[in-house]
DNA sequence: ACCCAGGCGGGCG
DNA sequence: CGCCCGCATGGG
């Protein structure tokens, strides 16, 4: 059994289910200790967490060796962010402390760039429990089935085999109005080279992504924040922006007057500072 | 029954 | 630019 030590503040709970890409996805059980179960493109990786100790175990199937699988663990569940350093930066009012405290070990993972631009267009005007049915029906129909060591694994689904889907088969998952934007973003992916991001700017990465038809300001945010792991990205959806207006503001705003709010009150770490204010907002159901 | 959800593109002024 | 609209579905 492979262990991690934990010096910082984890909850794999609130990083679960606070709606990033992984949730979307992952089998994750909460008891005496939390457990998530998640198939990657190499084969299957299964973490738990002890609540009361801190300790973090994990073991993992297929294609990886001891290095290559404790990165995995390390990268997906934002394992080596120093928690003391970004609830600083970020603590920046009583609302904040506020959030910080009852979040305290939240942490932004970091997932697969495809499966988090997926994620987030299938998103779009839709909440997190039809995300998670619809993910999950893209996969079963989508997905590769694969062996891996006596366990069937259904891999998830290239952006290929969405392209040379029709309209009609994907709406068969219920994907509703959002299937063009599907076909479309998997057709423009393929020659999209991603991984030339990494290198840009956050500024210069957002253009790039919001070139393609389905990919607005929101989720191209979603996409460089938890795909990419640029944490100056604030996605604003529906629940921020009540929040930020509520709170801060004290009046209606378009969301370039909140993004640049954003950027001259958290400077390092906004994403960090969105995931917070989200979920504390969603928790306490504050501004209706 | 009604309302809303991790939004988007398009059309308008 | 900002504002307003429709868009499929499923759960509250």
């Amino acid at each position: 059994m492979n262990r991690i030590m934990c010096e910082f503040p984890f909850s794999m709970r609130l990083t679960y289910e606070s709606g990033q890409p992984i949730a979307f996805h992952a089998e994750f059980k909460g008891g005496m200790e939390d457990t998530l179960e998640y198939v990657t493109e190499k084969g299957l990786i299964k973490v738990t967490h002890n609540t009361k100790t801190n300790e973090i175990k994990y073991s993992y199937l297929g294609d990886y060796g001891k290095a290559s699988a404790r990165s995995e663990v390390m990268k997906k569940l934002g394992l080596s962010h120093n928690m003391d350093c970004i609830y600083n930066k970020i603590d920046t009012d009583e609302f904040m402390h506020k959030s910080i405290s009852e979040l305290k070990g939240l942490r932004m993972t970091m997932n697969p760039v495809w499966e988090t631009t997926l994620s987030y267009v299938v998103s779009q005007f839709n909440n997190i429990k039809r995300i998670r049915l619809i993910m999950r029906r893209l996969i079963g129909k989508y997905g590769e089935e694969v062996e891996c060591r006596g366990r069937r694994l259904r891999l998830f689904p290239t952006a290929e085999a969405l392209e040379c889907s029709s309209i009609k088969e994907l709406m068969e998952c219920n994907v509703g109005f959002r299937a063009a934007y599907i076909k479309e973003v998997a057709s423009e992916w393929q020659s999209f080279n991603y991984e030339r991001l990494y290198k840009m700017d956050y500024a210069e990465a957002k253009e790039e992504l919001m070139s393609m038809r389905g990919i607005g300001d929101k989720v191209a945010d979603c996409i460089l924040l938890m795909g990419y792991g640029k944490m100056e990205a604030f996605p604003i959806d529906t629940w921020i922006k009540r929040a930020l207006e509520g709170i801060y503001l004290k009046k209606r705003a378009s969301n370039k007057e909140l993004h640049s709010f954003i950027e001259g009150k958290w400077p390092e770490y906004a994403g960090y500072a969105q995931q917070y204010i989200y979920w504390y907002s969603r928790q306490n159901k504050i501004l209706k």
